[in-house]
DNA sequence: GCCAAGAGGTACGGTTCCGTACTGAAATAA
DNA sequence: TTATTTCAGTACGGAACCGTACCTCTTGGC
């Protein structure tokens, strides 16, 4: 074994793009964990313990004010990691961020990885240009919540949550949907029968299953895409691949 | 005069906030200048030319997709300077951004802005948690297109423009504002006209007046000021002052 | 001073979505 | 199995806001 940790089978984006050198920081540090759905992972206005490399699974970054309004800012899967303050050298969390979809991963703790961050070059700037493929999702996020219909942003965020699993079935009660979504439940629910109706996806209790991914996408329109493009554009950019 | 460029006289925070040693390595490139309303800063998926820092002014970020949907993400003042992503390490502009309200202010070419920001941690450090913060901005411009009403949108929108502002005067057109709300023009004539029922505002062709801020933050609610507080606190961590 | 262009006031039917609430069905615990 | 909780289906009045349109007032250019 080259390597104290080995990487070869994990699925995530971000630790398959990292240098050797730099894996030398990160590797000592990384613990592997498993998250059920609900799991919190960082909570507003208070640190942030670790940073959270998933191979599996979805979280959700959601926005809270002292109103208790909230909505979901952006979703994070095998592509990214959480933590994003740290990598912008803050390390207390403003928003709540729990696994949305159970999975599996590895998590660092926030020093070492502040310190990485720091030595390297190459590491900083891979997690900087991740960090910013983030924002350019809340952006997005912030584009659809004010400008489309319930039906489209339900669309974008089926594909979004598509795209960071391996399998068709999304398993989410409407109600979460709505939380994320900031809609009624109610709403939610004549959405997806809309949606099943049209062939788009098929339901059970506690599960959607994408039946039609490319009917979600005319659904979602140019609402969907955008920060899906510019995060492959920034990631090919940040060598090694 | 010690510095090759004075900035004794300068308004921009971010400026008055870069240490001595830094401040060699900016200064050289700085350009003065003075832009008007409408001109624009940055174009979606070109490259970035210069980042702003401004003294006065209100810069606009807007968020665009192929089908011309557009929603502002985000307003910058003489509190920062534009070209975020030339901050993450990218050198192309993905938001439309122009000014809003026109101002003067200096700024630097794109390829010795990121020289300084690779050779300095310590502006590097800075200039990140600008960024850091303006991301918190958007996020909470997501929570309001999602949650809040119109008048509460408007109310934080005005609010955040007086807070850049030297005078009570925010001379914009509804029409604008409803581009930058993402709403009819008609829907911010009538927020308008109710603001100024009561006493909130008062208004002119082509200007509109701030005349009892308390009572507008009482229309925002809560949906204005988490950005602002914690901007507050991620620049004063940033040594020096 | 006149005219074109821009800004703002107002209206109206229509759509979307909310708040609320009640019901039945499915999963879970006892 | 039974009891309990969670989830989903459905409904209804109402609020918020849209799309569109038209008209009037300023203002700036000629």
């Amino acid at each position: 074994m080259l390597e104290s940790h080995p990487r070869a089978g994990l699925r995530n984006r971000l630790i398959q793009k990292i240098s050797v050198d730099d894996w030398a920081l990160v590797a000592p540090h990384l613990e592997a964990v498993s998250l059920r759905e609900r799991q919190v992972v960082e909570v507003p206005n208070k640190p942030i313990t670790h940073a959270y490399f998933m191979d599996s699974g979805v979280v959700s970054v959601v926005a809270v004010d002292k109103e208790d309004h909230r909505i979901e800012v952006g979703v994070i899967g095998y592509e990214g990691v959480t933590g994003v303050p740290l990598i912008m050298g803050d390390t207390r969390a403003q928003h709540s961020t729990y696994m949305q979809i159970g999975g599996a991963g590895h998590r660092i703790p926030q020093e070492p990885f502040r310190d990485a961050l720091a030595k390297s070059e190459t590491l900083r700037a891979l997690m900087l240009k991740w960090a910013h493929g983030f924002m350019i999702q809340t952006a997005h996020t912030a584009l659809a919540n004010g400008r489309a219909k319930l039906e489209q942003r339900l669309a974008r965020w089926l594909l979004m949550a598509h795209d960071r699993l391996t399998t068709d079935a999304v398993p989410l009660t409407h109600e979460f949907l709505a939380v994320m979504l900031g809609v009624r439940r109610a709403g939610v629910t004549v959405a997806i029968h809309s949606f099943e109706r049209r062939g788009l996806v098929t339901t059970r209790r506690g599960q959607l299953t994408v039946a039609n991914r490319e009917g979600i996408e005319q659904v979602a329109g140019s609402f969907y895409g955008v920060p899906e493009a510019e995060l492959r554009r920034l990631m090919d950019e940040a060598r090694p691949a």
